[in-house]
RNA sequence: CGGGAUGUAGCGUAGCUUGGUAGCGCGCAGCGUUCGGGACGCUGAGGUCGUGGGUUCAAAUCCCGCCAUCCCGACCA
């Protein structure tokens, strides 16, 4: 196929500074990207070799559920955007450029205004759906902080997919199919990852799932049981608390000079009470200015979605100054606060008693709160964190926790862009119906990293074979010797006969330069070949994988390979 | 956006405090010796010292602006 000395690669020893994690690091060092600005990537000849493997995979399983590519531009017209209300509401992640004739464009971060438009020109009837259509492109987002080179990038390659349909039924149809497609491209990669229920925002009240590969460097967290199975992202994860309600004489309401304890900790050591004796009162607000009042247990953090997915609509935290002394931020407490504002509890401290809290009132608290006696409530819920040694919702054993990348996403839309941009359809009676979408998301170049990152060791790479840019080395261990060199060259011959991706090391380098660079690029087989094919016509075979070595004549090497190549290892 | 730092050969860096010849390692080219897990010797190519201004007889070095890159920061009741 290709001959190390005419092919495009250099490779380096020494690592790259700010390359701080394994997969940044190794796509650095065996040559397969270059960085060329922040968050902006060149793919070498070698990279873009495997992006196109996972590509493969990735359209060929997106293929099998029905889906259709296509391919929308990367340049959008500002227009849709503003029709969308996205232009307003994306912020400065949204590159935006304007053309000669002054007008609006950005550089899409994804494509639901293209599709819904395009879907609106086309699509009419009922019998046109349900349809499910996907595009490999290039993606552009202007993140606060591009770092860990391909993994967080400002310019990504991604398979993005829209569904069309006419109904709820046909959506969660597609829904499904698009789980087990991501499902099956993450088997195929040999990655191991969780589907994991994920936030929906405010934007879908249905459900969505992020696929995580889990990965120590990963910004992501999950939750999820060994049991039974439950998995959802750290920030929406159900669970029970293994904390029992004590059960002790109720005590009389006090109120006790604090001055200037103004958190947790310090309350706690002043009133020589554990932080689960108190609650936290968390004062948030809207944007037309209601506040919202949440009561926590006190070793817990609030968790905002989850009280926004309750109140229905996006929330702040109050500032310490914001609101000045009237709202006695640091001494807030249920017990007399302002009847305007509305009181979220956490479940936890249902059935707590004896707690203390703010006495709204500046260098006050209280003691021996007690519900309902002490205070009202006007929503229960659960509106804090996860911990370690919380129990799993559904089956109440302890639930684990794990770091990783969130690879893909899919979402039930439904009509939020149907409806704004006039995608409608008419019904089997005639009637105009937006049409109801899903889009499902999954970042290509973001898996190549994410392959090295969970499959490496200290020597380099390591690829499953069906990504590995090559899948065979040929090692001639030394090219000035004319033994060695003619039979390499007649191995390399009936390599390409039989069709294997080979790459002929044929550089005139020490033979442990070859290993080395082999090794670091992950090259699953290496064949090599040195004075003992001479005296025995045996090649010896090295297996990347675990090292493994072995000595065969040529026909059974043809075998051996052709049956590791379908095992696809790892 | 706030805080902190850094910019010197393709890569990694020294020199800057105390202004006066730009140095080292890797890589690259040539020659020779080597040749089964990143060899060695000799020779050589490669630099607007990020950029613009200022101070000075003289600036990589001191001062100011700009640009770029990197690190940290979203939990406080």
């Amino acid at each position: 196929m290709v001959r190390f000395s005419e092919y495009y690669l250099t490779t380096t020893k020494e690592e790259t500074a700010n390359s701080d994690i394994p997969s940044y690091s190794l796509s650095l060092r065996a040559g397969m990207i270059k960085k060329i600005a922040s968050g902006v990537y060149a793919f070498l000849p070698l990279g873009y070799r495997i992006l196109k493997k996972i590509e493969k995979i990735v359209r060929e399983e997106m293929d099998k559920t029905g889906a259709i590519e296509m391919l929308m531009p990367a340049l959008q017209p500002g227009d849709l955007w503003l029709q969308s209300e996205r232009w307003q509401k994306y912020g400065p992640e949204l590159f935006r450029l304007k053309d000669r004739n002054d007008r609006d464009f950005c550089l899409g971060p994804t494509h639901e205004e293209l599709i819904t438009y395009l879907a609106s020109l086309d699509i009419k009837s009922y019998k046109d759906l349900p349809v499910n259509l996907y595009q490999i492109q290039v993606k552009f987002r202007d993140e606060i902080r591009p770092r860990y080179g391909i993994l967080r990038a400002r310019e990504f390659i991604m398979k993005d997919a829209y569904s069309f349909s006419a109904d709820e039924t046909d959506l969660d149809i597609i829904y499904k199919k698009m789980y087990g497609c991501y499902s099956s491209i993450l088997e195929r990669l040999k990655l191991k990852y969780y589907a994991v229920e994920a936030d929906t925002g405010l934007i879908g009240g249905k459900y969505s799932h992020e696929f995580i590969i889990l990965a120590k460097n990963g910004e992501d967290e999950i939750v999820y049981c060994p049991i039974c199975g439950y998995a959802a992202n750290y920030e929406m994860a159900k669970f029970k608390s293994k904390k029992q309600n004590i059960d002790e004489p109720i005590g009389e309401v006090l109120q006790v000079h604090t001055p200037a304890v103004t958190n947790i900790k310090s309350l706690a050591d002043f009133l020589k009470l554990p932080a689960d004796k108190i609650i936290k009162t968390m004062l948030l607000n809207d944007k037309g200015g209601n506040h919202y009042a949440v009561l926590l247990s006190g070793d817990r953090e609030l968790n905002i979605p989850k009280v926004e997915k309750i109140a229905g609509c996006s929330l702040e935290l109050v500032e310490n100054n914001a609101t000045g002394a009237e709202m006695n931020i640091g001494f807030l407490g249920p017990a007399g606060l302002d009847s305007k504002i509305k009181i979220f509890a956490d479940n936890i401290i249902k059935g707590r008693c004896n707690m203390a809290a703010g006495a709204n009132k500046k260098d006050y608290h209280i003691v021996n709160l007690n519900y309902p006696r002490d205070f009202e409530v006007d929503v229960w819920g659960d509106f804090s964190f996860a911990y370690e040694g919380d129990l799993c919702v559904n089956c109440g054993s302890p639930v684990n926790f794990e770091k990783g990348i969130e690879i893909g996403h899919i979402f039930k839309l439904g009509t939020k862009y149907s409806k704004k941009m006039g995608a409608l359809f008419l019904d089997s009676e005639g009637r105009l119906n937006p049409m109801i979408m899903g889009c499902y998301g999954i970042g290509v170049s973001r898996i190549l990293a994410a392959v090295i990152e969970q499959l490496h060791d200290a020597k380099g790479i390591l690829w499953p074979v069906c990504i590995a840019p090559f899948l065979v080395n040929l090692v001639a261990i030394n090219m000035e010797d004319p033994d060695i060199t003619s039979n390499a060259e007649k191995i390399y011959e009936i390599l390409m006969r039989e069709g294997f991706e080979v790459i002929f090391d044929d550089r005139n380098v020490r033979a442990g330069v070859k290993f080395k660079d082999s090794d670091l690029i992950g090259i699953p087989i290496k064949l090599i070949i040195g004075k003992n094919y001479a005296e025995n016509e045996e090649i010896e075979i090295e297996l990347r994988k675990d090292g493994t070595k072995m000595k065969m004549g040529v026909s059974q090497t043809i075998d051996f390979i052709k049956s590791y190549s379908q095992k696809n290892f790892f």
